[in-house]
DNA sequence: CTCAGTGTTCAGTG
DNA sequence: TCACTGAACACTGA
């Protein structure tokens, strides 16, 4: 699930979930991987009564502001997922299947109750997400360490620019470098150099003025698109390469009904359109 | 039964 | 330092 779109509507949910309540109950898994440089027992600790003032989200990570540190660091990997109890709406936004009746979820790793009887959990069944503590999750690693977010800080077109032209290699490999924006995976880099007619196998240093501007365009667009409707891919628009590129095979094709190749770039399965994307 | 996958990190190489 | 590759991590579903 886990791109930026999914951790932003994590983000709402958790916060309107959680904010401004106070933690009166919190459950860990036994979980020595996802729970990462941190036992699940000190993570209970340093929850438990606190006060969520609120939640915040750069690129793929989510924290909690809490009203004492160290606070609480989440990252969702391949399969994480903030969920709540039983509310149609937001199930049908975060698991496109299962409607799921049981509560916790199955591969439950943290679940916490507030006052007033708000629950959530961090569900992550193929445990390659994290929860770690940090006392300045923005500044300490690894979220310290990433470029800027595209949704709350994308440079104006001159910096970005600037930024994009110290990168080598291909441009697919730069948009999913976490360096350079956080919160692209690779559906997201699929996205963009679809719609802005970028073959992923381009060397950054080839791109013109006016396809870095259209790069940086697509980017703001594509999230900003998801965003709105709260990563529900059902609503992603008709035409996106996104509801097309995993017919797999010889047979994918665009709504326009343009063939969709599959290779390999920056070590990642791509699907592109050699007829659009030049 | 086998393999790829909406991710990150690290070791090894050039 | 930078960039690239492959592997590891763990598990599900095709």
């Amino acid at each position: 699930m886990p791109e930026l779109p999914e951790a932003e509507f994590g983000r709402k949910l958790a916060e309107r979930t959680l904010g401004g309540r106070s933690i009166v109950r919190v459950r860990c898994a036994r979980d020595t991987i996802v729970f990462d440089g941190v036992s699940p027992t000190r993570v209970q600790r340093a929850l438990q009564g606190r006060v969520v003032l609120a939640v915040h989200r750069w690129g793929k990570y989510l924290w909690f502001q809490l009203d004492q540190r160290p606070w609480p660091l989440f990252h969702f990997g391949m399969t994480g997922s903030f969920r709540v109890p039983h509310q149609a709406v937001l199930e049908l936004a975060s698991s496109p299947r299962r409607p799921s009746g049981e509560w916790p979820p199955r591969f439950t790793k943290i679940h916490l109750v507030v006052d007033g009887g708000g629950e959530l959990v961090m569900t992550n069944a193929r445990r390659l997400g994290r929860i770690r503590l940090r006392d300045d999750p923005r500044n300490d690693p690894p979220v310290g360490r990433l470029g800027f977010d595209p949704l709350l800080a994308m440079p104006k077109s001159r910096e970005f620019a600037e930024l994009f032209g110290k990168r080598r290699g291909n441009v697919k490999a730069v948009l999913l470098d976490q360096r350079f924006a956080a919160g692209v995976g690779n559906w997201i880099a699929d996205e963009v150099l679809f719609q802005a007619g970028i073959d992923p196998r381009r060397t950054a240093e080839s791109l013109g003025e006016n396809e870095v501007r259209r790069l940086r365009a697509k980017l703001g667009h594509v999230i900003r698109a998801a965003v709105r409707v709260d990563a529900n891919k059902a609503r992603f628009p008709a035409s996106w390469l996104f509801h097309h590129r995993w017919g797999k095979q010889s047979t994918a094709r665009t709504s326009n009904g343009e063939r969709i190749e599959h290779i390999t770039v920056a070590g990642r399965t791509t699907a592109w359109v050699p007829t659009r994307q030049l």
